[in-house]
RNA sequence: UGGGGCGUAGCCAAGUGGUAAGGCAGCGGAUUUUGAUUCCGCCAUCCCCUGGUUCGAAUCCAGGCGCCCCAGCCA
């Protein structure tokens, strides 16, 4: 029975419950089962994305829950398509998000020998076969959806000539495609994984691990299973497509003298608005160079993520709360953000920023003058400590913080208006100045010396508080400002160029940016605007940051002005 | 009349015969030197549809409808 009304307590890293745990839960229970094994199985012919966290998390964090294990165990049966970039690249990724397998790294390639004496006692027992038909005869008699497949004319071959021509094609004796080895199940089964399925291939291609050792490789329906049952993994977790698979994956376990007998359950994939989590669409992405870069910080990628700032804890967080079912379905990526935000809200400290500055010149500023201002580091952690800011008479403010004309509810600057600048002053906007092209280039306010620190000893109030930047002081810098990579919602995975956001990278060159920026490394709220962080593009000449994610934006919604670049 | 799944709010998602959890989004309002955060409140007479069983159904039964996956020597 499921216990856990998962509310409070418990470490807040503890997911809720979801089907997969109420079986596990139950198998102890019932001791079915005395302990969790799981794994987390990629295939290293991509990066990882946000979906596999989803099963990371998954495998991972309920093993953990259950007092039990999980294992690494690379899906590398197919040497034409896999790297070591990919290999390195997914370990790395997968102790970023938080997870180790301590001693439990394994390949499907670890097994190449015990799957191979396996497909030897299926021949031997008469249950697979060597088959000379081409690829395109096998598909011609698989049959239909809907009409049974036809009995290949090589089914019926005798033992040892299958086991002969099978460790010939082992020794390399034939070419790519010339035969394979199926299993000889049902060609009428409704279930078109059970129509003797292929086995092994021949495949003379170079192996990561392997080299040269095999010119045939197993299929991934032939290891996947075994190697569970090697490991002796209990449940199997893997996604809803590999749900018809499942009869395969007993047969196999039935029919061999397997170790152990794991079970398969299949979750829902995880899909997100406004990108595209498929590697063949990612890896396209690269490749075509609509991105820099399997780690552009568009890409939802882990890889892409992390370089834009997004906190590991989120990404945990965030899984935690889509759950895990059983039904197709199209999470908001505004769920992603908001467990962004939550992380970072209460870890990255505040510093200020101006990405489209605005000269201001306060005209009573005394012309010599300059002072130390203190600033908090974090306005709701005292422990995060204080910061001196430099003032003068010249500073930069946001262009969208003025309006020559004010439109009905905006209440930063506008001629005649009085506004705090954080830390500092209130000042009031008393002249504009405009180029030749009509452009405002500069503003003239005076300030009011009683209210040093932003707070006017007469009571009066001011209805907004403007971040700036000392133009004195200020460092340039350049901000990265990251949009949706597709412009829709849904996007076509299978032609996918059209739905691209062409904006979804914004370059602001010219920002001017706090000095004690320069050397703070962490992620970083820049005060009214979002989160950000270096990027590895910085150099001591250039500094460059990400934004990893805005500020929730309750005025862009009221006046309908979104930021440049926003839909 | 191929096989396998899934259908609870705009989006995720609990619930498995006793009268619709929670989160995101949204909408009000309080606090606020970030239009942020925080805090309060609102937000499914109804669970794909139609019948049926029952004192009682999102939950059981029957029949429909809709969506997803499978015809790689990919995983």
């Amino acid at each position: 029975m499921a216990i856990g009304e998962a509310s409070g307590e418990a470490a807040g890293e503890t997911a809720g419950r979801d089907f997969i745990r109420d079986i596990i839960a139950d198998d102890l229970a019932a001791k079915r089962r005395s302990k969790v094994v799981t794994r987390f199985p990629p295939e290293p012919n991509g990066y990882l994305h946000i979906g596999h966290a989803k099963s990371i998390c998954l495998n991972f964090g309920v093993a953990e829950e259950f007092g039990g294990q999980c294992h690494l165990r690379f899906d590398d049966t197919n040497p034409t398509k896999e790297e070591q970039e990919y290999i390195d690249a997914i370990k790395a990724d997968v102790r970023w998000l938080g997870f180790d397998w301590g001693a439990h790294l394994h390949h499907a390639s670890d097994y190449f020998e015990q799957l191979f004496a396996w497909a030897e006692h299926l021949i031997q027992s008469g249950k697979a076969y060597v088959d000379d038909q081409s690829q395109d005869e096998m598909r011609a008699k698989r049959g239909t959806l809907t009409e049974a497949g036809q009995n290949s004319p090589f089914r019926e071959r005798k033992v040892e000539e299958n086991l002969d021509l099978f460790r010939r094609m082992r020794a390399g004796e034939f070419d790519n495609g010339a035969r394979v080895l199926r299993a000889k199940i049902d060609m009428a089964s409704g279930n078109i994984n059970l129509r003797d399925p292929v086995l092994y291939r021949i495949l003379k291609a170079h192996h990561p691990r392997t080299g040269t050792a095999w010119s045939i490789y197993p299929s991934y329906d032939f290891a996947h299973g075994q190697s569970d049952a090697i490991e002796g993994i209990t449940h199997s977790l893997c996604t809803l497509e590999f749900e018809d698979h499942r009869p395969l994956y007993e047969w196999f376990l039935a029919n061999l003298p397997v170790p152990s007998k794991p079970r398969q359950y299949e979750f829902a994939r995880l899909n997100l608005t406004y990108t595209v989590l498929s590697k063949r669409v990612l890896t396209e992405l690269v490749r075509g160079g609509h991105v820099k870069s399997w780690d552009d910080p568009r890409m939802p990628t882990l890889a892409g993520l992390r370089r834009r700032g997004v906190p590991p804890e989120s990404l945990r967080d965030f899984v935690k709360r889509i759950g895990v079912s059983k039904s197709n379905s199209i999470v908001d990526m505004g769920m992603l953000d908001f467990s962004i935000r939550e992380v970072l809200n209460t870890t990255a400290q505040r510093r200020m920023a101006v990405l489209r500055p605005l000269k201001v010149v306060i005209e009573n500023y005394p012309e010599s003058k300059t002072e130390e201002l203190e600033a908090v580091n974090h306005p709701e952690n005292e422990a995060a400590g204080t910061r001196k800011l430099h003032f003068g008479r010249e500073i930069y403010v946001e262009r969208d913080d003025f309006m020559e004309v004010p439109e009905k509810k905006f209440y930063r600057l506008s001629p005649g208006s009085e506004v705090r600048l954080r830390y500092a002053y209130f000042i009031t906007c008393r002249e504009i100045v405009k180029n030749a092209a009509g452009e405002v280039t500069e503003l003239r306010c005076i300030y009011d010396p009683a209210t040093k620190g932003g707070n006017a000893p007469d009571g009066r109030k001011v209805k907004a508080t403007l971040h700036w930047v000392s133009a004195a002081d200020a460092v340039k810098a350049e901000v990265r400002i990251f949009n949706q990579l597709f412009s829709k919602p849904d996007p076509d995975a299978s032609n996918f160029a059209g739905d691209l956001n062409p904006q979804s990278m914004e370059v602001l060159a010219d920002c001017q940016i706090e000095r004690s920026l320069v050397d703070y490394k962490a992620p970083v709220q820049f005060e009214r605007q979002g989160y950000f962080c270096r990027d590895i593009d910085s150099t001591p000449q250039k500094l460059v940051f990400n934004r990893t994610v805005g500020l929730r934006d309750t005025y862009s919604k009221v006046s309908g002005v979104k930021p440049p670049g926003q839909k």
